[in-house]
DNA sequence: ACAGCACGGTT
DNA sequence: CAACCGTGCTGTA
């Protein structure tokens, strides 16, 4: 690094506004009532910058009266700004009362903008050999960059981003900064009101640019254009040429760098302590001493060692920890701010971390003679797969509880679980935890079983009440009116700035991690009387428990992806799909983005005019949506062509694209994560990826069935499908003995119902007959009303009705059965499935028709729904637990709602098929059969 | 960067 | 008409 003097000039508003929103929902207002969100903002933005980097020059930056020439050029400039909220004029003069009192020049030009005070001062600092970083999150300033003026860009979650020449011709796509105002002046700004030329956005400005090189070339070459983008250009040149002066920043401000009034010195601590005593800023002023290496006064020292762990908190605030005494109403006390919440910091607590050596032995002893325990890892990653435990957290007394470091040396963590595996591995001491399926994940990694009772309190809730969410502050907060210290304020949110917890410090991570056992043990103690009713006890311990460790076990295994496979197949789309393109361009008759519904919407309905009266979205786009479409594209190729490129672009972005990418490194599988408590009817869902929409009902889409393969040639890999089990569980329920009949013939359901519906012989129903039958069938499921059977199929609405009604007169305790479910929910507010799931229906009397009719879809649906989990769950469970007893190599990997996947081990098919077969339809007892079909095959495709 | 929308994939 | 998840675009910030 040379040694290249540094200034740092600071776009003083930029940071205001960003401190003031980022307090926005929890507003900072002191004693006095005074709003101090803004000054708290800025003063924490400039602290870090000075403590990050340690300038020797530094300046703060403000307008002043806005810039009366760009006014001039443009009267709109800026108009459509809001007023700017109260707190931030409110902030300035206390901003410039402490910068003088920090003795930092305040840069400020009656007339001009700081941009233009910034652009002016560094490029004269750049003449005396400075380097520059304007400290803005504004892109505007990116025209400003050169080699020794750089953006220093604050970004969310924390951190900072420095952007020289390189990251601008990135992030703009372009060869010289300058032609940011290009950009800016074509692509336009709302924010400040700079018009830009009409119908151009960021991403035609790029391409514009890449074409062009400015505007001026852009305007001067407009014949080249095409189409619409011709018209609005050409008519739009004053506008182009005004936008870009606009977004000019002037060089030319009467200000004068000068060096030594810029250096950074030593701060008057009495005058800036004075001012943040009357603003009640404590931590802020902690920080800023910290910040200037002041000699901290005796109580600030004093509160930084009682942070030491073991600690004990009483309360927030207690007053002989204060700074200034007396005054315990700090706008910075988390009290002030959550209203009557209560916090770590508010309640009695005692959270101990456990050293190595003698404490270790120690805690292993008492923790071995507890009967009930609640415990949390905290590791590196969500990933369980890559995840390292940092520590785990240990709970059996509410307020009370123990945290153990792991060393980040892999032996010596394996060494300390060790010490911990006979805990974890005892039959008889209950586990608690929230969503232990991901510890049970991280410790598998270390070759630890979790035995013994289980209680998850995620799991517990999700029986309590499904349709809430069950993340632990959500639950904290309702059943225990206390908020959890934030993962957040440990590491920082989620982004590229994100700290490991490995980095967190082991007073602050012994305080969450306790303080999340602690609250869960306290959540089990809540849950478990609300559980109390026999079936949801029931569904808990032979259900949902046992199922964990199922899936934990599928998810760990991952299934063998056949990336080469994928790779030739991402190339064949792609020719196809820029084919298509090129069809598309030109019958439209100029390029744009095919994937952009609005872009879209315009060419089609405004340029082309295909149709009259196109159908709008609820956001007045138009809607070009698959069955809109489908009605056009007989008449218009181009229809034709948009349909195969939106397929075809669907299944290379989201899957052929995306799977391999997804193949985790240190397995080479793909391990989807199965969440047992999202689905309100009681199904799974699975992400990261979705295994569970995988396309099958194309020819092209499910080639990508292929890619999923077994582990290697002595595996093969088996599907098995519950047939029809909705239907058969509808037909037991409702007693329907029509249907329950040809179910026990083995009959084709749909031919069935068709030939009864429209009274043939079942030998003569025709394909559209069978189609519409299976339409209704599939229709009873969901509810269905004639509206929703006539979009569905090419019957009108009258054909829609008739159907149905002679559809219920064919079945008629199937309409019964769907009366009575709606009944009983209107009676007691839920209903539920075999196994005594339920599902709360708040809206079943609702006076809102709409919203009462969908309550009365989901009386329908959901106990047909979530008894064909409880199912296949029940299924899931027995065969894992025979695979497991029988020593099997054969493992189960996917379950995809009626459908379970296996990598069979060759010499175990048979055995494994008739097994599969036998658990899968003797899972549960219905008056229909259950059937299962197995398919067998070297891909998933062909084991269909 | 994030939220909301439109769209489309599965059972 | 039920239950989901992922991608890309767009406007706001």
């Amino acid at each position: 690094m040379s040694d290249q003097k540094r200034l740092f000039l600071v776009d003083a508003y930029a940071l205001i506004f960003r401190g003031y929103y980022a307090f926005i929902k929890n507003p900072r207002i002191n004693s006095k009532g005074l709003d101090t969100s803004a000054i708290m903002g800025f003063m924490n933005s400039l602290l870090d910058v000075i403590k990050r980097e340690r300038p020797d020059h530094l300046a703060v930056c403000f307008d002043k009266g806005g810039s009366a020439d760009r006014v001039e050029m443009f009267e709109a400039y800026k108009a459509n700004r809001d007023e700017t909220p109260e707190a931030i004029k409110i902030a300035v003069p206390y901003i410039q009362d402490i910068l003088k009192a920090m003795h930092i020049p305040i840069m400020v030009k009656e007339g001009y903008e700081a941009d233009d005070v910034i652009g002016t001062l560094s490029k004269q600092a750049e003449k005396e050999g400075y380097k520059t970083f304007m400290v803005t999150p504004d892109k505007d300033f990116a025209q400003l960059v050169s080699e020794n003026i750089f953006m220093y860009r604050p970004v969310f979650g924390g951190g900072y981003e420095t952007w020289g020449i390189a990251e601008v011709q990135k992030k703009f796509e372009v060869d010289n900064p300058l032609q940011v105002i290009d950009f800016l002046g074509m692509m336009g700004d709302s924010s400040d009101n700079i018009p830009g030329l009409p119908g151009v956005g960021e991403k035609t400005a790029k391409k514009l640019l890449a074409e062009y090189g400015s505007m001026e070339n852009l305007l001067a070459n407009t014949h080249e254009l095409k189409g619409k983008m011709k018209e609005k250009i050409e008519g739009a040149k004053e506008l182009g040429l005004l936008s870009k002066k606009l977004a000019t920043i002037m060089l030319d401000v009467p200000v004068t760098f000068n060096a030594k009034d810029f250096e950074l010195e030593q701060p008057d601590l009495q005058k800036v302590t004075e001012i943040f005593q009357e603003l009640e800023f404590r931590q802020l002023l902690t920080n800023f001493e910290k910040t200037f290496a002041v000699e901290a006064i005796e109580t600030a020292s004093e509160e930084t060692k009682i942070k030491a762990t073991p600690s004990e908190v009483k309360s927030a605030g207690a007053g002989q920890f204060s700074l200034f005494g007396g005054d315990t109403n700090s706008a910075e006390a988390p009290t002030e701010t959550t209203y009557e919440r209560k916090t770590a910091e508010t309640n009695s607590h005692f959270y101990q971390s456990v050293l190595p050596g003698m404490a270790t032995k120690l805690f292993i002893k008492n923790l071995l003679s507890q009967s009930s325990v609640c415990f949390d890892t905290e590791t590196t990653s969500l990933n369980p797969i890559t995840a390292e435990l940092v520590g785990i957290a240990f709970s059996w007394e509410t307020g009370k509880g123990f945290y153990l470091p792991f060393p980040e040396a892999k032996d010596e963590a394996q060494a300390l679980i060790e010490a911990l595996r006979p805990f974890f591995e005892n039959e008889t001491i209950q586990k608690i935890g929230q969503n232990l399926k991901y510890d049970i994940k991280v410790l598998a990694k270390y070759n630890v079983q979790v035995k013994g009772k289980l209680f998850d309190t995620m799991l517990a809730h999700y029986l309590i009440n499904p349709d809430m969410r069950h993340n632990m502050d959500v639950l904290a907060e309702t059943y225990l009116n206390y908020s959890p210290i934030s993962i957040e304020s440990l590491i920082g949110k989620n982004g590229k700035n994100q700290l490991s917890m490995r980095d967190v410090a082991l007073e602050k991570i012994t305080e969450y991690a306790v303080e999340d056992a602690d609250i869960t043990l306290q959540l089990k103690e809540h849950f478990e009387n609300e559980l109390g009713e026999a079936n949801t006890q029931k569904l808990f311990d032979d259900i949902e428990i046992p199922l964990l460790r199922v899936l934990a076990a599928m998810e760990l295994e991952g299934i063998n992806l056949d990336k080469d496979f994928l790779n030739s197949l991402a190339e064949q789309l792609n020719t196809d799909i820029k084919d298509l393109e090129a069809k598309i361009y030109e019958a439209a008759g100029e390029a744009f983005n095919i994937a952009s519904p609005k872009q879209l919407g315009d060419i089609l309905f405004d340029k082309m005019k295909l149709v009259d009266k196109p159908k709008k979205t609820k956001t007045g786009q138009y809607a070009t949506s698959e069955d809109i479409l489908s009605y056009l594209a007989k008449d218009h190729d181009i229809i034709q062509h948009i349909l195969d490129f939106r397929g075809l672009s669907k299944l290379k972005s989201t899957y052929v694209d995306a799977l391999p990418l997804q193949v985790e490194p240190t397995t080479g599988r793909v391990h989807t994560d199965y969440m047992q408590t999202v689905a309100a009817t009681g199904r799974l869902s699975s992400n990261n990826p979705n295994l569970q929409n995988i396309p099958i009902r194309t020819e092209r889409g499910r080639q990508v069935r292929k890619a999923f393969i077994p582990r290697n040639d002595d595996y093969t890999l088996l599907a098995a499908d519950y047939s029809q089990i909705e239907l058969r569980i509808i037909a037991a329920l409702s007693e329907e003995e029509t249907m329950i009949e040809a179910f026990k013939h083995g009959e084709d359901i749909h031919a069935s119902t068709a030939s009864k519906v429209f009274n043939v012989p079942i030998g003569e129903v025709t394909r559209e007959q069978r189609s519409n039958a299976k339409t209704v069938n599939f229709g009873i499921i969901y509810g269905v009303s004639a509206f929703g059977l006539s979009n569905q199929t090419d019957l009108s609405r009258g054909e829609a009705k008739e159907l149905i009604d002679t559809y219920y007169e064919t079945y008629p305790k199937l309409k019964n059965y769907i009366s009575k479910q709606v009944d009983f929910a209107r009676d007691h507010g839920y209903v539920q499935t075999v196994l005594g799931r339920r599902r709360y229906l708040k809206d079943i009397n609702s006076r809102n028709a709409v919203v009462r009719a969908a309550a009365e879809r989901n009386a329908v649906n959901a106990p047909i729904q979530g008894s064909a989990a409880d199912i296949i769950k029940i299924a899931m469970i027995n065969i894992y637990n025979k695979l497991e007893a029988g020593n099997y190599k054969t493992k189960m990997l996917l379950q995809v709602h009626d459908e379970l996947v296996f990598d069979v081990y060759k010499p175990e098919l048979e055995a494994i098929s008739t097994l599969i077969k036998t658990e899968m339809e003797s899972a549960f007892k219905l008056s229909v059969p259950l059937d299962v079909e197995i398919g067998i095959g070297d891909n998933w495709l062909e084991a269909h």
